[in-house]
DNA sequence: AATGAATGAGAATTCATTCAT
DNA sequence: CATGAATGAATTCTCATTCAT
């Protein structure tokens, strides 16, 4: 099918070009060069430039589920387990780690985008919390499991929007041994 | 002095449309409009529009130093402690905010803000752990130390990013308290 | 007859839609929309954009005939025949009224547009010449028939064509009245 | 003054096309280069598109005043003052022809153009009631009066409207007459 | 006969930057 | 020193029209 192809070729490179220059630094034309098609088709299928954001947010940036969990999560090693969810979540992928940089710098500007990032915040922290549930042998005060949760996933996403930055990351894995600790389990192994 | 003043007003007004709007969404013409002054002005003290924002960056943007500890850290808590300085770091003060709301939206497109924003973290990290130092009565491994030392950074750096979206902001002082269980300390009253 | 339907359909919502926004303000893809035909079914029946126009200008705009007159004049009664014969024009009527102001619009830009608009005003006179003719009972001259008429013509034309505008109307009832005076009749009952 | 002269280039270039062509037809690309100025200066000047039209409309098109009528009424003649006042009002001047011909074509599709047409046709006939009075040797009944000035105000912009249709013009002179008759004056000599 | 994807030539508008005064 | 008029390259977006299927 050609017309979807075209329609995908378009998203990729704007996705690309977004997440490296920005969203605003982006013109329309280059998107189309990059993705080989004529500047019009862009806005045959995406009339506004603001268009081609909200589409990638809505179709490439799949919410975080429990599901995520499967696997991932080795009861008796809360520090590991919270790792290994990071990594699952793949903000280390292309994909995501694209969209979350450009949610990240258009949020302030743009409503819709903002709201994706609070939904994408809370998310989070539940499926951290779920982990941290499901890895922890004993019980965690629910204030504490609440705290501990926001804290990995500041960092998170700390380190997803620190990397465009090219500078030093934060270390997630050693904030996974904080938490673990704080939370009553030794640190990583 | 008028002219001081005047290139004052122009700071001013440019500090406080880049935080709402935008560095790229705010025209030169706007920050002229906003501080009273000629447009042609704008460009006799700042020839190229980006040197509004590295002046920005140079001049009020000073890196925390070891005096901002003074008077804040209490021996044996360290969570108020690390609560305490945040709040001097002023990341709640007008002027941190939109600098640092600024840094992170552009440090992706504007390398010599990458550098300041890295920097940032930098200073920010060398002076968590030497609060933690101050107010932990035992000592921690170096790791932990600076695993929870980053760990705090990333949560206070989230914070501040996150307030231009509006959100729900990251629980800076229950990261306090989880950060000083990792350390050994209980947390906060 | 489907097909045939489907026509009538865009002539429809292009009457319409010429009416309100003009001809060069609406796009060929709204009156496909409008129509509720795929975009590429108003290029196979009109395939320029000014087809559209021209074809509703003849298949929608009968010049009118001497029929016209049957049953509005009244011998005796010019004021009233001339005010009749302007209802009976259906001025008031959404066809002929969407119509006129249409080529009024583009009369001066589209040159068959243009023609059709001078046809329409001399059948208009020769129409009026006629009412006149058969609603006084006394001879008046030709000149001032001529010129009377040409009055009574112009103001339906300028009604026609001030009703878009939304304002007041000009008085048409008055001016049959000046008309008939004129000719030395009296003017409305 | 470079400035203003740039300024009136701009202007005289817009009525000018605006007339001829239309206001939707005429992309400022080409008033600019009929004004022979860099196109980003229309813009400087005029920041959107419409406001060029509304400049035009504010600065060039004054509403007749009681001045017009000064030497063009005759009294006794109501015919020959009517036709003076039409040449008076300089509906055959180019600038006047003009602008009234942008009104009329404009004034369906853009609001505040409507207005000044509106405003036009009360000012005529206002002054065409003026003038009628005083051309008048004896008294004319106020609602005739008022008739006949709208009578002859339909015609005049009927006229002026058809110019740009290039078709025959209808009648002024023969309209003036009409109306002097209905108040009682025998026609033009 | 019907269609909707595709195209590219403009269109309005923005704006950093220059420079004569 | 200061300024505001001036500029033109760049950008988003529109749309009539074509055409493969």
């Amino acid at each position: 099918m050609a017309a979807a192809d075209r329609r995908t070729r378009i998203l990729d490179a704007a996705e690309e070009l977004f997440a490296v220059d920005g969203f605003d630094a982006t013109p329309t034309a280059r998107v189309a060069e990059a993705a080989k098609v004529p500047k019009g088709l862009v806005f045959y299928y995406f009339p506004r430039k603001i268009d081609l954001l909200l589409t990638l947010l809505q179709e490439r940036l799949p919410s975080p589920t429990k599901d995520t969990l499967a696997g991932v999560v080795r009861r008796g090693d809360p520090a590991g387990s919270l790792l290994a969810m990071h990594r699952r979540l793949g903000l280390e992928d292309h994909d995501s780690l694209v969209l979350r940089t450009i949610i990240f710098r258009e949020s302030g500007t743009h409503p819709e985008v903002r709201d994706h990032l609070r939904q994408l915040r809370r998310s989070l922290v539940e499926l951290t919390e779920a982990a941290l549930d499901q890895a922890v042998e004993w019980t965690v005060a629910k204030t504490l499991r609440r705290q501990a949760a926001e804290t990995f996933v500041s960092v998170m996403l700390d380190h997803a929007n620190a990397r465009r930055a090219g500078g030093e990351l934060p270390d997630v894995q050693g904030a996974a041994a904080v938490v673990a600790l704080a939370v009553g389990a030794p640190g990583l192994a």
